[in-house]
DNA sequence: AACACTTAGCGTAAAAAATACGTTAAGTTT
DNA sequence: AAACTTAACGTATTTTTTACGCTAAGTGTT
């Protein structure tokens, strides 16, 4: 009962993104240079994340996380599994890792793992502001990553998936005004499947919550195509009429 | 970045089992009296938890409170949700009960939380071998419970009911040998819904791993009824035939 | 100006699933 | 034998899902 080392508490985050062809995922890198700055260490990616502070909420941090990185303040956020595997920590060079950044003799951490939502177009993820390096990465283009985050960025996936056949949140990763194809393309990146454009823009002509702009595309190179938004308001109204599309 | 005390983890078990009549959670007590053993000081219930140890992981904890606790090894368990507030152990009487039953100092504890089902009719709940008291409660009959438990019961309660839609796991908490109405009255009773019966039969009907075993209820008071069996090997097989009835 | 090219967008018929009910059956208890 | 209780089957109607074919409205090309 007595032998408890207390673990760390980190919060990691699958920070979603579609870029209207693709989904994505934000990974910051991961470097150490030799102290002559000779070599390169280590140099691979990893998912964004911190310690959790004393005084703050598990939600709080992932939002800080956030905030931190993509200067965004306003991100659906949510939280999805925790792991914490007494070994998750300590392959070398993430045990290496952990101690350069932190100072801190670190034993174990059980981390509380979050998925968000950004608009990309949004997200004015600068370079600018953090020692990090960032980018976005095609969801199926993801290299072998620090600690266990594969797994953690595969079960935030899942959630996602979950997640989405009944409630509307698509629509945080598109822009505001959006097309009916868009949001169909969306749907078939995140689950992985095909979906009939007539069947789908019937469905999707049902859900009152989805609201013609009445507005066309500019600029593109063949028929324009109406613009809608995102209700919120008359989704909260009657909740009823779900997403639930296709098993 | 070095402010970090290290929180404790924990895990928490919202444990649900069901009477043919309605879903239960168990419950512990939690107890203290006064040194000189004449008055009692605390005496409320709680979810069943504990520190997470050094070398587990964190369904190995989760399995080893519900062992100790129910006797039983294989319980269907389910990671849920985590649960950080800084506060949320700072109520008097919550600090107070942490010390004297940790002998610990106690600044913080991140619990993560599972929700597990059990058949009622064969946990050996044997109050023999622990110091605790334990006893199954009516969900609908939940009194003020410690810490933030009220929260997590209902959040287990929550996802409990969002994968009892996708996936057939009502089956771990009826007797091998089920009838046809006893399982409607497990979902309406944790669907919080009423069902209609010949529908539901209907329904039913079609899902092959729902398996008669050609054998009747005995001694009832009116008509026995069919008795089936859940197969698992079945449903592995033809995994698209959900249960995802009623929206 | 005519044509090709590309994505947008409407419609209809058929099949499957969900809903709403009414009725009979097989036991026990009185 | 009658009353009582739960089990169990069936049919008609509406709603949802699925599977397709075709036209429309722009841009770029010749």
């Amino acid at each position: 009962m007595g032998s408890n080392l207390n673990p760390h508490v980190s919060v990691d985050c699958v920070i979603f993104g579609f870029d209207s062809e693709n989904l994505k995922v934000l990974l910051v890198e991961r470097k150490i240079i030799s102290e002559n700055h000779k070599t390169v260490v280590l140099s691979d990616l990893k998912l964004p994340g911190d310690l959790v502070q004393n005084d703050e909420n598990l939600d709080t941090s992932a939002t800080r996380v956030l905030k931190e990185l993509t200067g965004l303040d306003n991100i659906y956020l949510e939280q999805f599994y925790s792991f914490g595997d007494p070994q998750r920590i300590n392959n070398p060079k993430d045990l290496n890792w952990l101690i350069t950044t932190s100072n801190l003799t670190i034993q174990r951490v059980v981390t509380i793992a979050y998925y968000s939502l950004v608009k990309i177009d949004q997200s004015n993820i600068n370079p600018s502001s953090a020692n990090y390096n960032y980018k976005w990465y095609n969801i199926n283009e993801v290299p072998k990553l620090a600690f266990d985050h594969n797994e953690i960025l595969e079960k935030g996936l899942e959630a996602l998936r979950l997640k989405i056949r009944t409630e509307p949140i698509g629509f945080e990763l598109l822009p505001k005004k959006f097309t009916k194809n868009q949001l169909q393309k969306l749907y078939e990146k995140i689950l992985g499947v095909e979906l009939d454009n007539r069947n789908f823009r019937k469905k999707i002509a049902h859900l009152k919550y989805i609201v013609s702009l009445n507005e066309k595309q500019k600029g593109v190179a063949h028929k324009p195509a109406e613009l809608y938004k995102f209700d919120r308001k008359i989704y909260i109204k009657n909740r009823k009429d779900s997403m639930g599309f296709l098993m």
